[in-house]
DNA sequence: TATATAATTTAGTTATGCCTAAAATAATTT
DNA sequence: AAATTATTTTAGGCATAACTAAATTATATA
């Protein structure tokens, strides 16, 4: 049985992974918030668990056994959001802190049981796909908000999950996955964008748009 | 914070102190398997957080700070055993062993919610009475089927629910509480138990007999 | 009462797991 | 090549929780 740590370390390469690339034991440990020697001295454990491979000064990767446990744990956590958001109303910004103790400690048995109750979602409560129980990961190919243009019209389609106060924020605009908006305006310099939701007016300053993804909408679909 | 085994220890001196009275260090130790001397040393460690008093040679008694949390454990114990069965369909022999471990970990939120969806219920699945929110635990007085005369009529109120295979069991026979049966025969020295359950004979040996406690019902009042 | 037995405690050890600081080494940049 | 940066190694810390062995205390028995 694995540790709860070195769940969340393969997680964690899993997930910078997916979007830097090369993970690195610095930028590993920086996302964790360990020392770098700490980090070397887990991925050296987890090497002789062959659940990464790692030649020194070139970054990890997960082999296909440590990919298999990181996206479990992490449908454990997707699956376990959702679940406790739908089946028993726990708001969508406590959601993440719930699933982050729980992800490491549910059996097969009871995820399987709530896989069926959600009837086998394909993504959490922020938008995150569910691996299925294969490992297979739905297919997604979003925008960051950051590059939309003015005029672009949307769909929220994910949002960064382990900031519950930014989620409530994002709440009070209703920017849940699912909503359309506008881009009315982008202002220079980096500046923040002031989007049309159903016909309310927002301003989302660059720091809040980094953590949304949308999928466009072409103005022959709009409304 | 509490370790796990801290809650453990804290859950089992509350059992023990139920049933036995007096909850001596080797009483104690023999429970959670482990040598007395490492009870002693828990013990210690409990005592200087003010949850336990002891003296030594003496047992130990649970202050009204550990009181509290054994109850707040258990509670957490038993309304997990039934969401588990109600909400997600696990059977009643796989419920222990699942709430065993989520017990530690779900928040008062999660725990309030559980609550509500069933109902304020004031036993699990195995009949075993559900603390309140406040610590209080609902009455019951219950009587161990060892104890019953030949042609004794009662109804099952509470079996214990950590041997999944005792379970299994209990309910090949429809061995539920709330289930009514009536003793055909009990044989002589120390023999099993022939009961009758809605017209089906089951013989019961003591062993199984131990685990089982139950409500009798006056012949007057029988169907 | 003395002695034997049982229970408990103390003291010290072991093992796990994860962390850190500092030093050494490798890779990269200028 | 020198300097900078990143990584790894080394050596050690701290917490938890178990254990053994020996000492102590309590209880039972002769």
């Amino acid at each position: 049985m694995l540790t709860q740590a070195a769940e969340d370390y393969l997680k964690s390469i899993y997930k910078l992974q997916e979007k830097g690339g090369k993970v690195s034991t610095g930028i590993l440990a920086e996302y964790l918030d360990v020392k770098p020697a700490s980090a070397t001295g887990m991925i050296k454990k987890l090497k002789s668990m062959n659940l990464v491979s790692h030649q020194r000064y070139q970054g990890v990767t997960l082999t296909d056994a440590g990919k298999a446990v990181a996206l479990e744990i992490i449908r454990h956590h997707r699956l376990l959001e959702l679940y406790l958001n739908k089946a028993l109303g726990v708001p969508w910004d406590g959601v993440h802190e719930e699933a982050e103790k729980l992800e490491h400690v549910i059996s097969e048995d009871v995820e399987a049981r709530m896989d069926e109750f959600l009837g086998y979602p394909t993504a959490d409560p922020h938008g995150s796909p569910i691996p299925d129980k294969n490992g297979v990961v739905p297919e997604t190919q979003s925008t960051p908000m950051t590059e939309l243009q003015n005029g672009q019209s949307c769909v929220v389609a994910e949002v960064s999950d382990d900031d519950s106060a930014l989620l409530r924020h994002l709440g009070s605009f209703n920017l849940y996955p699912g909503t359309a908006f506008r881009v009315l305006e982008v202002a220079p310099f980096e500046g923040p964008f002031t989007i049309d939701i159903a016909g309310q007016h927002a301003v989302i300053g660059r720091e809040v748009a980094k953590n949304i993804f949308v999928n466009k909408v072409e103005p022959t679909d709009t409304v």
